[in-house]
DNA sequence: AATGAATGAGATTTCATTCAT
DNA sequence: CATGAATGAAATCTCATTCAT
């Protein structure tokens, strides 16, 4: 249990997450000044380096901070769900709902973190078959029941189904195209995608 | 018809395009020095700027000189093709090969040309949608001659289907999953991918 | 008489005195930090700022604070002493010993002290002449009667005379050279360094 | 035999050490900036590291660069002369002239470049042992035809001369004494230092 | 046209010092 | 008295870009 002094360490360094969050996703990481950071977390420039190592650290830390909730939100909302068509359907609308709550945090997730260094590239593939496995649980057992194709590649699929989401994801974010709402997105995507899993 | 020396201009600008691409790709694209570029192009450093207006000049000028080829590349692919269906395997196909013959190149368009300045983030937009209307234009002629379902939102779907092509190749580059060829993952993402699309 | 309160108050400064000790001969005066220092002392950061104008007057305070213990160490040892030529030998000893004893304390005397500020170099050079007047002392007495020869320059030996014993205690602590331990040295740098200034 | 564009850099390189020289004297290495030393040296910040990997290797290259050249000095004075005891002498005339000569670089040899990182005071006493060696062989050289006593120690006397040379030198340039000349310094330092080592 | 040395603005990071608790 | 989180000035170093040769 967290002392009160815990408690309000924890809440600045969340508070500088966010304001990384927000400056990342608007200038790029590189682009990004930890100055801008400190301005948007409301906190002097070296308050930064007492809650992360450098600024590599403050995008790792977001990272993971934000992943473990992200994480859990999926568990929680397949947990009831039987049907594999059901669970793929929600996986997707919990996806679109997480970026249409916070684009800011999707566009660090989607484009800053894939680019910057060789290493937080690696670290970034690492963490995001966390995604992929949550799909190729729900392909397993969808081809089990023999819901879905047996001569399905589970691992190819669960690349491509999450692909497509990302993409479609992606594209309303940049606001590229502005035409679509990602509600109506999710139908199509659901749709389209999941028919040609299909064993019948 | 250029002359000579022109054409060694012209020749020059390619190294430097090529010996950019290498580079870029290998430690992206903020992390990169010109000065890097310039010694795999066998140049002196302040030769780039004869060239290029800047750094990111040279990003959007590689951008520019690749995309040219490769939507000849695609449309020459396409063209003999009638069957919307066997055009979407084509492109696949096709799209597969140009990672596997030039994995770098494909690392700077997925990665480093998708984030960099705000300023690239728009450019980049506005030409990635030259990919995006080659599968719309196979995914509305499917559509007119009764072979997609009608209810199939062609905007959406081309950006789901690019996606899902392009989160396949990504991985096989990064290797995160070297499990795979890229051959044996065209048959799989064409099936299921396309499946979903039929009429019936 | 100082109550229990103000005794341990110097009881603390002292603490952080002999902590700055260790860590300044261990990091140098300007690589060492005051942070270093106060948990070295187990004390907090600002803790040090109640005792010590800053990070200057902690290496001044350290310095005048060991000094006298040394050179009362040093009169102590002279007093009973009456042959001028047993005094230097007395004193050598006496120097060796101290270093052997604390080397660390050494160290920021002999180093650390050194260099610095521009203004703490004036500082140790003043204070510096503490040690020289003692070897004075030696000299003029020898001179006086009839010992040391009377060409001999008091000024300038006094300060040669240091001179060796320091460097001699220099390299011996910083192992440079192990082969020799201080006590041997004791003996022939007494030697050789007295039998020039005796007068027959 | 350098090129016209090679010896240009190489003069520049010798600019910019004269600058650090004249910098570090004045305001020790630490208090130092890098920017302190450009503007001396007439350069920009930034030219410094094209010429030295960063501020430590500014001082270590000036302690190589110019010790190369003391011993040469070293080396071309003590060859035509055969007396050890002459040889002595001359070593404290050569060895005080250098200082008279350029009282900055001494203050850097003596001073800067003994404290400093850790790495740099172990680099500096290993190359330290340069001027000791020196020594040792005149000592050798006094020993072995009975010049000097045969129970001296020459390890520990080649440490306590130079420390007496080293520190009648210091004191001149600190001016703390600015009543002594550096050649009446000569005649007492040999005189009283050379003495105590004859055999007879 | 080509070179590559030089520039200097600007970014990251450190750390002595302060001050609210 | 003591604490240690916060500050922000300042230092080192990088690198895109320029320009004399």
């Amino acid at each position: 249990m967290p002392t009160k002094r815990e408690k309000s360490k924890e809440a600045k360094k969340e508070k500088i997450i966010e304001a990384a969050v927000k400056v990342f996703a608007k200038k790029g990481f590189y682009t990004a000044n930890v100055k801008d950071v400190a301005k948007e977390a409301g906190v002097a420039d070296g308050t930064i380096y007492l809650y992360f190592k450098n600024k590599d650290d403050l995008l790792i830390s977001l990272f993971e901070h934000k992943m473990r909730g992200i994480l859990d939100t999926f568990k929680r909302a397949l947990k009831n769900i039987s049907d594999p068509l059901d669970q793929l359907k929600e996986f997707i609308k919990v996806y679109f709902n997480l970026i249409e709550n916070d684009p800011d945090l999707s566009d660090v997730f989607q484009v800053e973190l894939r680019q910057s260094t060789k290493f937080l590239k690696d670290y970034h593939n690492q963490q995001f078959s966390n995604y992929l496995n949550i799909i190729a649980g729900i392909l397993e057992k969808g081809k089990k029941i023999g819901f879905f194709r047996s001569e399905m590649d589970i691992h190819i699929c669960k690349i491509f189904i999450f692909g497509a989401i990302d993409e479609v994801a992606r594209q309303w974010i940049l606001g590229a195209d502005a035409k679509y709402s990602l509600s109506e997105a999710t139908e199509q995507t659901c749709d389209n995608l999941v028919k040609g899993l299909l064993a019948f």
